[in-house]
DNA sequence: GACAATGATGACAAGGTTGTCTTTTTTTGC
DNA sequence: GCAAAAAAAGACAACCTTGTCATCATTGTC
């Protein structure tokens, strides 16, 4: 492996030379920089490390924390920002984290200690808590938060629009000619369940003309035997739905249960449509027409802001709201409302 | 943050003799040993991974590649060994590699290049491969292998029993009264699926005498669709089972949805059993009797055997198979047979 | 044309650990 | 009780990078 003097040997400068190239300082001469630059390609270089992190106490990782295991929102994040650091050049160092806990604090300090981060993403729900914020300020972290509730001053967030995409696979339904759709809302904690239900309800009310008319919602809390409860509720009363959004994939599934239970066939009965893209929605039958959320995208955009930080770093951090559009897998769960229901526009 | 002159310090001897301590060299009186321990934990000492690294070439990190994100299976895994590294001290460094693509092995020696890692945990299906163990031994780094297909001589490994845990679950619903019982078994290519189909069919035969008598077996590999298929076909049958068992979780999810299109209610017509402890085991209604993979105890065998590979090192290396004992969770899919369909014994 | 100011580059130390070699201490054998 | 051998402990360099300070070259000013 090369090392930082085969580079300098190479393009003939000193070794601190290169390291001015390596670090973007200026007062270097753009030709000796153009030399530099082609010692290092030419030779395949890569800093190490481990010696940068000695000299500086700093690691060159992005850090995260994580603490729901189960969650397949955090794995699927966990999986993209890996393959985003991976793309940028840069590693990942996952913390456990249980922000439950009492000594979540001491728990953090032995994190940042250990890795010695300088940066890290921070994801729902641990991107909420004020007392998270303050710990790493005091520590001189830069973060990024990923989908907050809130937005915090002087911190750059990224996110999808949850709002939007709501309205959009809402509008996918009306379209379809569904006059009457139900809604299984996710956990009224979750900023996130509050902006698809308002992104339903947005939809539903430029469609009718008037708030709620034609629109059905119960609360499913991300709970799969309370969705399935609300879906069986909404399925046998009088006047049904001939459409469910639920705010969640897994939600969506116990829809289909509560269908097959009551003998109803998705979707030549009763259309579904879900939220996340979760590896379910692909694997159900009939696939599930759902919100991809932009995994990847969301890491990139979290990188990318972490990348840029480091250079200006006096003290005027560019701060920015990042919205990472999404996708609307249309599959196979969404059809017409069967004729008997359809009522006239 | 002391450091390892602080130590010596301390406890009244040279850095070289704190250094020794740390990696458990001989040639230290145990006296000496004790005071130096003991001034490592009166200053909370940990020693610094970048120093370490950038003397030795080696980081002390354990490697682990990670091909499919979408696999539950993985996904719990990668927690589990965070879990266990974090606990033991270490650090897992995770690499994303599609064995698949033609390039893999530069994927892998930029990993290596990059990651320095000296030891890694290989998890299916690439702990099969046979070009990546010729890579890795050739790079000398040290490996534990997860649940393989077949041993590897010289190469210790980690894996649950799944054949028996396959025929406990099968005997818990022969003990409930169960004579007629269905198996949707995962892809035949897996190593697990044989295996778990094995132990289902040793059990239906030494409750009955003969092989294959009150079984039907079908294959669902691993895919929902066609389990789903494979129940209905099964519970339409003439003489339909009184339960089921599938290979997987997410087989035994299918298996109630067929129940449900068909009016059959679990557990009370139809018992089902799945395999995995996956979280749609928790999730879904009624919440689903399966085995549970040991994860945490897989890992933190894996991490064992390679936390005693490092120290002796001297050739002569310890290879190990080692089985973790799982769990059968017992939870409301199963019941006993309905009354009418009860065989006499 | 001499001097200062600025820009570009280099020499060297430091950071925490371990390998090599050397020195000191203890044990062994007579 | 002494020499030799073995065990225990230490001194010092090396690993690769970056910060500090010094040096050299160029430009602008009077």
């Amino acid at each position: 492996m090369p090392t930082i003097i085969d580079v300098a040997k190479k393009a003939g400068v000193s070794i601190k030379t290169v390291s001015r190239v390596m670090n973007n300082e200026a007062r270097v001469r753009s030709e000796t920089r153009r030399k530099v630059r082609q010692a290092m390609s030419d030779l395949d270089y890569r800093p190490s490390a481990a010696a940068r992190q000695m000299r500086s106490g700093k690691s060159t990782a992005i850090g995260m924390l994580y603490s729901d295991p189960s969650s397949g929102y955090q794995s699927q994040l966990n999986h993209a920002m890996m393959q985003a650091c991976s793309d940028a050049g840069r590693y990942l160092t996952v913390g456990l984290f249980d922000e439950t806990k009492r000594q979540w604090k001491r728990q953090l300090e032995a994190f940042l200690d250990r890795t010695k981060v300088s940066c890290m993403v921070l994801v729902p729900p641990m991107c909420d808590s004020r007392a998270l914020h303050d710990c790493l300020a005091e520590r001189d972290v830069k973060y990024v938060l990923i989908s907050p509730s809130r937005e915090k001053s002087g911190v750059s967030s990224v996110a999808m629009d949850d709002k939007r995409a709501a309205r959009e696979i809402t509008e996918h339904l009306l379209q379809l000619g569904h006059r009457r759709i139900g809604h299984i809302a996710g956990h009224p904690d979750h900023a996130a369940s509050v902006l698809r239900r308002t992104g339903f309800l947005d939809a539903m009310e430029a469609a009718s003309g008037r708030r709620g008319t034609g629109a059905v919602v119960s609360e499913g809390r991300f709970d799969f035997r309370r969705a399935l409860e609300m879906a069986e509720t909404m399925l046998t009363a009088e006047a049904r739905p001939t459409a469910i959004f639920a705010a969640s994939d897994e939600m969506a599934a116990a829809t289909y249960m509560a269908a097959g239970r009551l003998g109803l066939s998705v979707p030549r009965d009763i259309s579904v449509a879900g939220f996340d893209g979760a590896p379910i929605a692909e694997i159900i039958w009939p696939s599930l027409t759902t919100v991809a959320q932009p995994y990847g995208g969301i890491a990139r955009a979290a990188v990318d802001i972490l990348n840029r930080v480091e250079p200006g770093e006096d003290g005027e951090i560019h701060t920015e709201k990042n919205i990472v559009p999404h996708n609307i897998i249309i599959r196979n769960s969404c059809g017409k409302p069967p004729r008997h229901l359809r009522e006239a526009k």
